[in-house]
DNA sequence: TAATGTCATCGAAGCGCTTCGACGCAACAG
DNA sequence: CTGTTGCGTCGAAGCGCTTCGATGACATTA
């Protein structure tokens, strides 16, 4: 292994000054560093990880804990993972991953000084990391929204007003009994949160405009979902618009909707929430809510990093939702 | 910070003593390692990773590079890294998330001693990280099969066995004109060998067996997929039975077979590959050769683990397939 | 000419841990 | 009673880096 003395040697200057003309905390002289940098790149030289992080206290690695299950939405939380790593790149950090059952993974990592921050994806109303992340020296941010986010810094797309969005648009159309079909039982179990604010968005703006909204739960499996559309039909024989929030179920429910003599968007508006590129990639190109969920992962990681140098104070940031109008949504039939 | 002195102090011991009481290196009494022990619990001591790395070169971390595309197999790569996190933690280690794009990151990781071992998932025939592999002193697992794996451990399903098994099945049958309905064009272009490998056992398979065989690549969209069943209609009319190794082209395959009058598995028969919870959570639980990415994600750091302590040689594992008989297969239509 | 200031560089301490060699002591053999 | 062995513990070196204070060279000013 090539260590900083041998580059020194190489250089011939103080181990000192090729630190500081590494790292430029230091004034050094144009020709002093044209030198290091050819010993660097001559010799192949990388600092010792561990070394800088003992005498520097950064260890250049930001902690992210995921939820690896099955019955989560795969495919946005890798887009999460996706934005959390590639913008931590920017910011010269690499990433380490926990799974969300790994409770005590937080104090391995946090106390064991492996990590400079931490990014914990889908969190629950009263998750049970919080205490824990609290009392860790580096700084934490939450993709999701807690019942109490104190000292911890939160950021997703601000569901409420996604909810309001899609019925919106539905109720400009004329529509006049909407359903949403959401998670499935075990999320809103779990109380994350995400999952609630759309319902509680939901709820509040079909009640608002004075319009029929019936929220039906959906599991994530194919005849989880032909259930659900089945449900609405029961319960809102009327219903001429679904708001779907349920990326598993939504092409079943395309299907499904499909089967039953249902052609849309003339017997029946969609609304997905969704990532753009589910919402394009069904049979017909759907009018969604993006759920932009790299985005939200590379936020996470600014913010982090801000905390990291700026010592920002936490804050919380929700996403405005966007609306995209694509070939699922019309008028309501007479 | 609490660091091993303040231990060492509480307990009334020396640095070492503490050292090796935890680490178990060398024998202490019973009574000394009972107050060393007692001084960590109510310190909350955890050793810092990086003075530990540094001591003794080991990080307890490895690294895990992963393909975070939108293009491949979500599901399939999410139960990699699952198998690779859960079992790393058995060997109390830590996975720090590379994407695959990240070439840099080999280095960086490896010669910068950030991690113990590194994995890589989607490994291509002449894959350019085999080189920069090559020259670590870390030793590295390849998740699927380079043209030359020299050096370097490689662990994935035997595809090539796994398309025998889908033929042989259906052969057995009776079935006489059967497709194979693969990866995208994109995939194999990239040399990606495991669908290379399914194409040729495949091929070889049919031939062998005097069956005619046909293989449509099959992009992952709707229309992908719906245009790739139009093709093996096309240009296999009288074909009774597909191979499906594709998993998001998976469902609509299905859809658009019964869209077109073929009741499965009356007028053909489907084996598909891909994870059980997939194959069993279509509409009808499907005939299957499971790929069990999670088991090859833990496989992979048993094999990492293997190299670290017992410096085995690298050596090739592939895991025999297993074929399920569910509800899409059945005798050929006479 | 001496005092002052600037700039580039150096030396050494120290980050927190592991590990090697040494040491004291008790048990045992000769 | 001395010599040997083995167990449990200690002290110190060293892992590779960052950073602080000091120093020397040189230019600037009084």
């Amino acid at each position: 292994m090539t260590t900083i003395d041998d580059v020194a040697r190489a250089a011939g200057v103080s181990v000192s000054t090729v630190s500081y003309a590494l790292s430029g905390k230091r004034p050094i002289s144009a020709p002093t560093r044209a030198r290091v940098e050819r010993a660097v790149r001559e010799l192949g030289y990388r600092p010792h990880a561990g070394a800088r992080a003992l005498a520097s206290q950064r260890t250049n690695v930001l902690a992210l804990m995921a939820p690896l299950r099955v019955d989560v939405n795969v495919g946005v939380i890798m887009q999460f993972v996706t934005g959390v790593v590639t913008r931590a790149r920017d910011f010269e950090h690499d990433v380490l991953l926990l799974t969300q059952d790994d409770l005590a993974g937080v104090d391995r990592v946090a106390a064991g000084s492996m990590v400079d921050a931490l990014i914990m994806m889908d969190v629950e109303a009263e998750d049970p990391r919080l205490p824990l992340l609290r009392r860790q020296k580096q700084p934490a941010v939450l993709i999701g929204l807690p019942r109490d986010p104190q000292g911890l810094s939160c950021v997703d797309l601000d569901f409420e007003a996604s909810a309001r969005l899609a019925v919106d648009h539905l109720a400009d159309l004329g529509h006049r009994q909407i359903a949403l079909v959401g998670s499935p039982h075990l999320v809103l179990e779990r109380r994350t949160t995400y999952a609630q604010r759309m319902v509680h968005g939901f709820t509040t703006e079909t009640a608002r405009r004075g319009i029929a909204g019936l929220f039906v739960p959906c599991e994530s499996s194919h005849a989880g979902a032909v259930d659900a559309v089945d449900r609405v039909f029961d319960q809102l024989p009327d219903v001429t618009a679904l708001v779907v929030h349920n990326e598993v179920a939504l092409p079943v429910v395309l299907a499904t909707l499909r089967e039953r003599g249902k052609e849309i968007p003339r017997d029946i508006s969609v609304v997905a929430v969704c990532p753009e590129d589910v919402a394009v990639g069904q049979q017909q190109p759907l009018t969604a809510v993006d759920i932009p969920a790299m985005t939200i992962g590379s936020v996470a990681v600014d913010m982090a990093a801000a905390r990291l140098d700026g010592d920002q104070p936490a804050e919380t940031r929700l996403l405005s939702p966007v609306l995209t109008v694509r070939a699922s949504t019309g008028p309501a039939p007479a």
